[in-house]
DNA sequence: TCTGGGGTCCTAGGACCC
DNA sequence: TCTGGGGTCCTAGGACCC
C-alpha cells in the first residue's frame, strides 16, 4: 500500500505560514518576471483564476476582489519542503520525494489503521510546519495519486464525491462497489499520466471517467496508445507497475533557462545572460558530483509577440572531455551562442542545458597528451567558489562574463512582490513581540 | 506593455552493420 | 542488373509530470 502526501496550494501555503494576513483571502504566487499564476489559494481558484493565467489578465482582480499577488520565493518553498518531507517520511519505512510539494510513502509492514495514522500525520504537519496537506492511500502509486485527488476535491467542494473522503482518502479500505463509484466520479483527465493531448483521444473512444479507463483492455491501450497508458490501466486495476525510488537518483540532465525581464537585442547582453545560466547549471552539476559531456544553448524570441519577427535557435556543443568547470562550459556556450545569434530580433528567453552526465569518479581522461587532465587546481577553485557562494550568497563569486548582478543587466528578471527570506536570511527572521 | 521553469520517458525514423 | 532481412544505436520530437 502506498500513501501520497501532497501540500495544498503549496507555494501559497508557505507564504501564509509567515504572513497571516494572507489567510482567508484570494492569493496567487507568480512565476519569474511576475508573468503568470503558478499557485492559487482556494479563494483565488473560486474567482475562476486558471493555473498559468497571465498576471496582466487577472490583475484587475486586485481592485475588484482583493486579490493578493506575490513573486515566487523559491528559497522559502525549498526550505519549507525540506521540513515537510522530513516529517512525512515518518508515515512509513520508505519515502520517495516526488516533487517539491509531494512524496510517496511505502506503507507495507505498517500495522494498524492507516487512515487514522495518516490523519495524525496530517495534523502534525499542520501543527509543526504549518502546512496543510491531503493524503491519498492506494495499492498502487496511480491509485494513491487518485485517492489524493479525491481527498483534495472533497475538501474543497464538499459533496463532490460520495462518502466522506475530505483530506484523507484510503482507496484500499473502501468496498469494491464504493471504489467503482469514486472512479466513476473522477474525470479521465484527472488520472495521473493522462494529459491534455491524450484526454481528447480517450473521450473520442468513449472513455470519460477513471472507471472507463480502468475497464479498457490493457493490450488495446498499448497497441492504440502506448506502454505508458497500458501501465496506467494496470495500476488503476491495482496491479503495481512501478515501486518507489528508494534513493534520489542523480539527474540525467541539468538546465538553467530563463525569460528576460524585457526584450534583449545585443549579442553582448545575451552573452552575459547565458554565462550566468551556465554557472548556475554548473553549480547544480557539481552539487550532484557529475560532469557533463555535451551542452545545449538556445535563444528565442517571444511567441506571444506575433507581429514581431520570430526566431528560435539552438545548438548542441560537445565538450572535448567531460567537465564540471564553469569556465570551460562557458567557453563552449559562447561558441554556440555566436553560431546561433542573428541580429535584428528582440529575444525573450535563453537557456543552457547540460547532457551526457556521468559521475565525476568515472570520467575517462583525455588520451591526447598535449591536453592536461582536469587539474586539481581547477576543481579546487570550483569548490572554493561554491563554498563561498553557499556561505555568503549566490552571486558573491561569479564569472566575470556574467556582468554585475543587479547592476544594469538588460536581461534581469522582474520580481516586484517577493516576500522576505524568512527561513534562509538572518536579516529576514521574523521577530516575536511579547 | 505585460504569458515560468525544470525534469523524465517513450517512440519513430535514420544511419549503419552483417 | 536484379535482389532481403534483421539488428543496434542515436537523435529529435512528443507526451507527460510538477
Amino acid at each position: 500500500m502506498y500513501a501520497l502526501i501532497d501540500g495544498n496550494n503549496f507555494y501559497v501555503s508557505c507564504e501564509r505560514v509567515f504572513n497571516p494576513r494572507l489567510r482567508g483571502r484570494p492569493v496567487v504566487v507568480l512565476s519569474n518576471n511576475d508573468g503568470c499564476a503558478i499557485a492559487r489559494s482556494n479563494e483565488a481558484k473560486a474567482l475562476g483564476i486558471r493555473m498559468g493565467a497571465p498576471w496582466y489578465q487577472i490583475r484587475h482582480l486586485e481592485q475588484e476582489a482583493g486579490l493578493l499577488a506575490l513573486s515566487a520565493n523559491f528559497a522559502l518553498y525549498g526550505d519549507m519542503s525540506d521540513r515537510m518531507m522530513a516529517l512525512a517520511a515518518g508515515l512509513g519505512h520508505h519515502q520517495e520525494v516526488y516533487s517539491i510539494d509531494e512524496c510517496f510513502v511505502d506503507l507495507s509492514g505498517i500495522r494498524g489503521d492507516l487512515e487514522d495514522r495518516s490523519r495524525r500525520m496530517r495534523h502534525r504537519l499542520l501543527q509543526w510546519v504549518g502546512l496543510p496537506t491531503c493524503i491519498g492511500i492506494g495499492p498502487t502509486r496511480t491509485l494513491a495519486k487518485l485517492a489524493n485527488h479525491i481527498a483534495k476535491a472533497a475538501e474543497r467542494k464538499p459533496g463532490s464525491y460520495p462518502g466522506s473522503h475530505a483530506q484523507i482518502c484510503h482507496l484500499g479500505a473502501v468496498a469494491p462497489q464504493a471504489r467503482e463509484s469514486l472512479l466513476a466520479a473522477t474525470a479521465v483527465n484527472d488520472v495521473w499520466g493522462v494529459g491534455w493531448r491524450l484526454a481528447p483521444q480517450l473521450h473520442a473512444a468513449g472513455i470519460h471517467s477513471a472507471l472507463d479507463l480502468c475497464r479498457l483492455d490493457p493490450a488495446l491501450a498499448r497497441r492504440r496508445w502506448s506502454v505508458a497508458l497500458e501501465h496506467t490501466v494496470q495500476e488503476l486495476r491495482g496491479i503495481a507497475c512501478a515501486g518507489l525510488e528508494h534513493e534520489a537518483q542523480a539527474r540525467r540532465e541539468i538546465a538553467c533557462t530563463r525569460s528576460f525581464g524585457g526584450p534583449v537585442t545585443e549579442l553582448s547582453d545575451l552573452q552575459e545572460a547565458v554565462t550566468d545560466f551556465t554557472s548556475r547549471a554548473a553549480e547544480k552539476l557539481r552539487r550532484q558530483g557529475s560532469r557533463a559531456g555535451r551542452l545545449m544553448v538556445f535563444i528565442r524570441t517571444s511567441p506571444f509577440r506575433r507581429q514581431e519577427g520570430q526566431y528560435s535557435g539552438s545548438v548542441v556543443v560537445p565538450l572535448r572531455q567531460r567537465t564540471d568547470d564553469s569556465a570551460a562550459m562557458a567557453r563552449a556556450v559562447h561558441d554556440g551562442l555566436r553560431a546561433i545569434y542573428r541580429p535584428g530580433f528582440r529575444y525573450a528567453r535563453a537557456g543552457v542545458v547540460l547532457f551526457d552526465l556521468a559521475q565525476a569518479d568515472g570520467v575517462q581522461h583525455e588520451l591526447a597528451l598535449e591536453v592536461a587532465p582536469p587539474s586539481e587546481r581547477r576543481s579546487r577553485l570550483m569548490q572554493v567558489i561554491d563554498g563561498v557562494n553557499r556561505r555568503h550568497g549566490r552571486d558573491t563569486l561569479q564569472l566575470a562574463g556574467a556582468g554585475l548582478a543587479g547592476d544594469g543587466r538588460a536581461w534581469a528578471m522582474r520580481q516586484e512582490r517577493r516576500s522576505p527570506g524568512y527561513t534562509t536570511q538572518w536579516q529576514d527572521l521574523l521577530e516575536a513581540k511579547a
